[in-house]
DNA sequence: ACCTGAACACCGTTCAAGT
DNA sequence: ACCTGAACACCGTTCAAGT
């Protein structure tokens, strides 16, 4: 039939969100595309940069504007819209990819140095988050209600610096 | 010859330190002992707790004592210290083993919200440092000098709200 | 442009059996 | 207690060839 790029990364987002990372494999994304797994390559150069691709497409729609904490929220809620989304633009993040961006756009209502620890935080404690709802859905552990509280603590501890750097 | 958890995660250490946590496989590590892999699960579960005894091991003699930002410094060194070590120690700190210890004893010198928020920074920072500080050895993209300043200026942000939050 | 078929060089893990 | 041997059920990626 012929599959686009973005048919692909659809696919993968769909099969991420309904197996999780730990499960997805381009062999399995292939079959559900019913499509040969090198087909894929004809798409994507590796599974590294499909994940990419995938963490962009989370990442992507997600507003930034002076309400920094709303911004955060909202990012947060984007991670965490498909499983093991944290991970997945953590990861992709590292390498960058579209995270720079909103970096960017973060450092322009805050300052540098207050916009890249912001987005660390907010990328490590939504992964936690996720990992730890995910374990307690298990019933490994018991679940924390504190989590989402506990985010808005550490957003309120950063921004703390922010009156004083904006002034510099 | 009979080897113990201790020689198993040792050799784990030396492998991941000369290959990068890319290549590093049960079957590569069962080759470095002269074992058949399936011996290796005499001594651990699962690659994933091995990874998680990795981490413990890295940042297990990390000294925390009333100096934060030289505490945050010698956690950062030592995961430095491997080669992706930081991407080890956060993966299996998201599972909780270790790490946990650690961040009760920056609590006990801050507060449980600071250390948080400095635990999770610390380690995406370094994670962060670590790729591009390999990705530029690779020559793939040009060095950051401002890596390590950048830290520090991460660190101070945080830090602002210490007073504030311990006399709360 | 998009895909197939076949192969290459691997994986993590289990399990009966040996010493 | 520690290990072997063999198997099971997978991986990501390449590449010539087809349409």
């Amino acid at each position: 039939m012929g599959n686009s790029r973005e048919d692909v990364v659809n696919a993968a987002l769909k099969l991420l969100d309904s197996w999780g990372l730990e499960f997805f494999s381009m062999r399995r994304l292939a079959g559900e595309l019913d499509v040969q797994p090198s087909a894929l390559y004809h798409h994507v150069a590796s599974k590294q940069e499909l994940l990419g691709f995938m963490a962009a497409r989370i990442v992507g729609q997600v507003e930034v504007d002076a309400d920094v904490v709303a911004s955060c929220h909202r990012l947060r809620a984007a991670m965490l819209a498909v499983r093991d989304g944290a991970e997945v633009v953590a990861t992709a993040s590292a390498f960058r990819m579209g995270v720079s961006e909103l970096e960017a756009r973060l450092a322009a209502v805050t300052t540098p140095d207050v916009a890249r620890t912001l987005l660390l935080y907010v990328m490590g404690h939504t992964e936690a988050t996720q990992l730890h709802r995910q374990a307690s859905s298990l019933g490994v552990i018991e679940a924390d209600p504190d989590l989402d509280a506990s985010f808005d603590r550490g957003l309120a501890i950063i921004l703390t610096a922010l009156p004083a750097a904006v002034d510099a």
